[in-house]
DNA sequence: GCACTACTTAGACAAGCTTCGAAACACGAG
DNA sequence: CTCGTGTTTCGAAGCTTGTCTAAGTAGTGC
């Protein structure tokens, strides 16, 4: 059905990264590369509003504020939230615009290539 | 594991992501969070037939055989790419349904948040 | 002003990661 | 079998990261 040219695949299986490209995805990649943050992203980006006070992150974690605030700090250096104080409490949300940057890179992957055992197969397509 | 049948949201921002899934996760994502297992991947995909040699990735970095060699088994270990020895060649390639998975958690996010409710009273001071 | 709460910064430590050189393993050629 | 090439494993040095405690900043209320 679909031929195994890579013509409509994820950026990263296309065209080989450029070395500053790649550097800087691996910056957003770590950034996310951690079940903490990894979940403090997904909370909030759930949360009721789509944004979420500090206080209510730190309740979910049997981790002490400073840690939490740290990891909020990699995420937001990263770019993939934001935050504002409002009165007491500060609250944070999510940029879509970054996290899609993630999302276009691995997406659209064609679907599996059926040989298990082996690699794409490598038949000819006619051209 | 579940089929892709992703409606419109990033799993991500749908709802909060279990601990133990988090963590399954991380372990995917700090696999491909450095700039050349970043590369590696890439090339790797975008290699003709789909597969590549060894020493046609080693050739491209200014980095040791063992380095490659290592950064290749943190790849294989988080299921990412699959290898094969044919003669005196390991080749390699990408495993789809594992690159798949990161793509689904970031990729359809939508749009930044709509009117209704969020922290759309802030004006876009982008920083 | 003073006390209290919410959150961040600073400093320190253990654990992990990236990289290397040296050595071991796998295979084909002679 | 022995040699040479391709690839991986081993052991170690240097840097980065995750977590904590202690202290600092920002805002609310008496």
């Amino acid at each position: 059905m679909s031929a195994p040219t890579t013509a409509c695949c994820a950026p990263i299986a296309r065209e080989p990264l450029a070395e500053a490209e790649a550097a800087e995805l691996a910056v957003l990649l770590k950034a996310v590369a951690d079940p903490v943050r990894l979940r403090l992203l997904s909370m909030i980006g759930s949360h009721a509003g789509g944004e979420a006070c500090v206080c209510d992150l730190t309740d979910a974690f049997e981790l002490t504020a400073p840690t939490i605030s740290h990891h909020l700090k990699v995420l937001r250096t990263a770019g993939l939230i934001d935050c504002e104080r409002r009165g007491t409490w500060v609250y944070y949300w999510i940029v879509p615009a970054v996290v899609n940057r993630l999302g276009a890179l691995f997406a659209p992957l064609a679907e599996p290539a059926p040989a298990s055992g082996g690699p794409v197969d490598i038949e000819l397509t006619t051209v």
